[in-house]
DNA sequence: CTGGATCCTAGGCGATACTG
DNA sequence: CAGTATCGCCTAGGATCCAG
């Protein structure tokens, strides 16, 4: 997709604004709440967890700008909202669903890794010099 | 993956962790600038374009715990050091590009989505106030 | 050249209170 | 029930200076 050669930074800018959504905090756990068809403000909020409301809020706004969800009010006292997946929306849980599966099956490799980086930090100082070796203390 | 009646958010820890790691700001971008071979650190610098030595650093280095790139030294003077792929590293490639792709595909979906959603917001100005309109620009 | 330590700001996000 | 408005914390992340 990218030449090779040009910034490469430019070259994907779409790319990097869809893994931000990907990223953020809660809107691919309401993605993937609404999987199975639409839920109601109420109910996103008790299947996402601790999500609080104006995050909720500004969540499904941003979804529903970026025509992922679609929002529809039936003005009735109370009033009853219901949120889903557009088609758009559906076919992002694809390769979402896809990076999920990798997160599961190289979890342990990960873990690991870690572990092990971690380890290392705490062994080798800092090239030789004598140093009481704080595994990196609480600072930053 | 997940059973369905379970608060999901636990379910898919792991999951988060990746999804944030894919979020966020440099990550996949210097996976994707190492895709080709190892690079040495002002390389990926260029490569990246904005991104700041600090930033570089804490996030090789978090790439790095994570084992998705390894860090080779070789002291002389200057000191070289290069960056390079895992096999896990590049295992993430896949369902990263997968999503890269995916972002390509729906770009002009989701631009339209937004200009709708923007239109209609300038629109419906918040219940009858007479409002400005500003358009609440969009950058990054 | 590589990269650590510091300082500082923007804004993501939660808690809470209020409205229709 | 659904949503908005306000406040305040806390962290990501840029700029800069210093060191090996």
């Amino acid at each position: 997709m990218s030449p090779g050669h040009l910034p490469l930074v430019e070259s994907c800018k779409p790319a990097k604004a869809v893994m931000s959504r990907v990223g953020d905090k809660w809107s691919m756990l309401i993605v993937i709440a609404l999987r199975d068809g639409p839920l109601r403000f109420n109910e996103i909020k008790r299947a996402a967890g601790a999500i609080s409301q104006r995050m909720l809020t500004l969540t499904l706004r941003s979804l529903e700008r970026d025509g992922l969800v679609s929002r529809k009010v039936t003005p009735t006292t109370p009033p009853r909202v219901d949120y889903e997946l557009t088609t758009l929306g559906h076919s992002l849980r694809e390769p979402v669903e896809a990076l999920g599966r990798w997160a599961f099956e190289h979890q342990t490799s990960i873990d690991a890794a870690q572990a092990a980086f971690d380890a290392r930090a705490g062994i080798e100082p800092i090239t030789g010099l004598a140093d009481g070796g704080a595994v990196k203390g609480r600072a930053a």
